[in-house]
DNA sequence: TCCTGTGAAACGGTTCACAGCC
DNA sequence: GGCTGTGAACCGTTTCACAGGA
């Protein structure tokens, strides 16, 4: 756990909403590629997105010093450790379970294999999906996870499937030798601690929405 | 913006997060109004999801006292303020720019009507899409925004665009009456401040998770 | 006794301000 | 002069611990 013999490496424990930063910062920085300018300054990239540029700044040094100083990050050099630094560098081998309306929005969606993120396989319970094709893929049933995941060496795991089998298909995935879960069911998984989970909760979103409208109406 | 003539109601700002929280004891609550008890301690609510007794009732706490010491929370009443504050009461007239296939994945989603979010109208700059009905709604073109948004007296605007023209779109919808937007697209929004704006950018949660892994498999 | 409601302490993340290098 | 890198101050959130009512 200490880390103090480590070199540049990670220091200490970065927060979640450095790293959706950093992805943030990643996005402005591809478009700088682009579209010009060889270098930019904290205040540049924190322009784009919302935040400070001392936050930027912050951010960054938590991981290294990627600028100069009086001039600002070099576009490409800066994107390049940002990469690294999101494990952008490799590709991702990525099982898709459900192949219902989410999954297969997820697994048409561009920026996913542009990003690094190759849907290697697709599972789904549906007797009828089951044997169909997406694109290349074949739609394999859901018993077949434990195989697919082993057979691949998957790395992620995407849950697209109804909250009431999450818990489960969860539970054998990791068994299996997911190393990381992202899920779409509105329930809180109990996996253990080395594999990391990201939720996305299109409901919790919602009423956070209505929520912070409903504020509004009061305090205005 | 002095709050302090207000009664039993909303005292001072609430975080984000806290909002997330009661949406997640929410969920739990109305697992258990189906299943039996008819009262729940902060220790049980919190169990359910990922936080602690503490938590629950801090959370609480912020908007009455709900709960009877001793004894716990009612779970229907806690339910009931719940969807009170939440803003869950009401219906919400939703206009959904994009049929594409994250639109479509919301349109069909089912938490979605069950909720309370009325999905009235779907717009599509596709002139293929455009006329073509969805269950009972009829796509519009994109250029309709504004007359839809009157019309229907929208409440929320779910944005399922690409990056390039989502400022655009925000900025009409706004414009025409929108108090608030979801935001699918991978770009920061600037909308005045009055109207909340709720992100959801499925790359950035993938590269969260990736960066997880990433940490895990250098930690251990 | 049991469990809530809540001040107070602890923690962590953000902002400030400036030293240091280009 | 300009802009980064970073300790220190600040501030909001979480955790603790206990007083108080069922």
């Amino acid at each position: 756990m200490d880390v103090s013999s480590q070199g540049p490496s990670v220091p200490r424990r970065i927060s979640d909403s450095t790293i959706r930063r950093l992805s943030q910062y990643l996005r402005a920085l591809e478009d700088l590629e682009r579209s010009g300018p060889t270098t930019v300054s904290s205040e540049e990239l924190a322009g784009g997105g919302g935040t400070t540029a001392a936050q930027v700044r912050k951010d960054l040094s938590q991981f290294g010093s990627f600028g100069k100083r009086g001039l600002g990050y070099n576009v490409a050099g800066l994107g390049a450790h940002l990469r690294s630094i999101l494990g952008l560098e490799r590709r991702w081998r990525v099982v898709l379970v459900g192949a219902g309306r989410i999954g297969s929005a997820l697994f048409a969606y561009p920026n996913f294999t542009r990003r690094g993120y190759d849907c290697v396989a697709v599972l789904d319970s549906d007797p009828a999906k089951v044997g169909t094709q997406w694109g290349s893929v074949l739609i394999r049933g859901a018993e077949d996870l434990e195989d697919v995941v082993r057979e691949w060496e998957a790395d992620l795991v995407i849950l697209a499937v109804p909250g009431e089998v999450a818990q489960r298909v969860a539970e054998r995935a990791v068994a299996a030798g997911a190393k990381g879960i992202l899920n779409f069911a509105a329930v809180t998984l109990r996996v253990p601690h080395h594999v990391p989970v990201t939720n996305v909760n299109l409901v919790m979103e919602l009423e956070a929405l209505s929520f912070a409208v409903t504020q509004v109406g009061k305090g205005a």
